[in-house]
DNA sequence: CCAGACGTTGTT
DNA sequence: GTCTGG
DNA sequence: CCAGACGTTGTT
DNA sequence: GTCTGG
């Protein structure tokens, strides 16, 4: 699955690569965790690519509570058009969410250790992702992600049965484009990344000792 | 009809 | 909001 | 995600 | 088992 992941390129080469017009301003960070402010790509009313900051942990807009505690972090590929909390989502609001690592977690509990799957050039990619926009009473607005996860590929199988969806670039508009693509045909985009595409190296347990984000509520 | 859930992963 | 279980 | 904690009182 | 903190 995927509930760790990383993001350390330099902003700008993350904005070269994914070609957003406007950004919300953001550390490269090693460690990204559930209930956390991250950054998505999406098009918006203009057309256009923009890079958002928003919570890790999906909460669909009928929650009733705000999405302080945890949410829904992943979302099935194979199950995305039917379930209630992601039929909305898959069909408008789709985005990208750049990363150049994802950690997949292997052992006993207690013990547990973690592997790093990045591109043998640590470039970032793309992993396909929902996003919502939860209304709160007062009228504030908090929006939310979560990270589509399928099968692992022969890279991941070893460690983990499952890994994110990772978008090939040439389908990155298709996905983001709900108005033209409909999701019937955007979720025959997610698949298994090709095996080979990845290099995992271990890398212990990354939590120890790591400071986290500060929340946003 | 109403009431309650609505998700994934991993673990028991 | 929409579906499922009772 | 994992690791580690997991209370009371008083009030609704 | 479930929540919180990292």
């Amino acid at each position: 699955m995927c509930g760790l992941y990383r993001l350390v390129s330099p902003p700008e080469v993350v904005r070269e690569r994914f070609g957003y017009v406007e950004e919300e301003r953001f550390p490269p960070r090693p460690l990204i965790r559930p209930g956390e402010p991250v950054g998505i790509v999406r098009l918006e009313d203009d057309g256009a690519r923009h890079f958002r900051l928003v919570l890790w942990g999906l909460a669909p807009h009928w929650m009733k509570e705000p999405p302080m505690g945890r949410r829904i972090i992943n979302a099935r590929a194979e199950t995305v058009l039917e379930r209630p909390a992601f039929r909305g989502a898959v069909r408008y609001r789709r985005c990208l969410v750049p990363a150049d690592g994802f950690y997949e977690w292997t052992g006993p509990r207690g013990s547990k250790r973690a592997v790093l799957f990045t591109l043998p050039d640590a470039r970032p990619f793309a992993m396909a992702g929902l996003w919502e926009r939860w209304q709160a009473p007062d009228g504030g607005e908090i929006e939310t992600m979560t990270i589509i996860t399928v099968d692992a590929n022969a890279d991941v199988a070893p460690v983990h049965e499952r890994m994110p969806a990772l978008l090939r670039r040439e389908h990155w508009q298709a996905w983001l484009d709900t108005r033209e693509v409909p999701a019937q045909e955007a979720v025959r985009l997610l698949a298994p990344a090709p095996d080979g595409m990845l290099k995992g190296r271990s890398v212990g347990n990354p939590l120890k000792g790591a400071a986290r984000e500060p929340r946003l509520l």
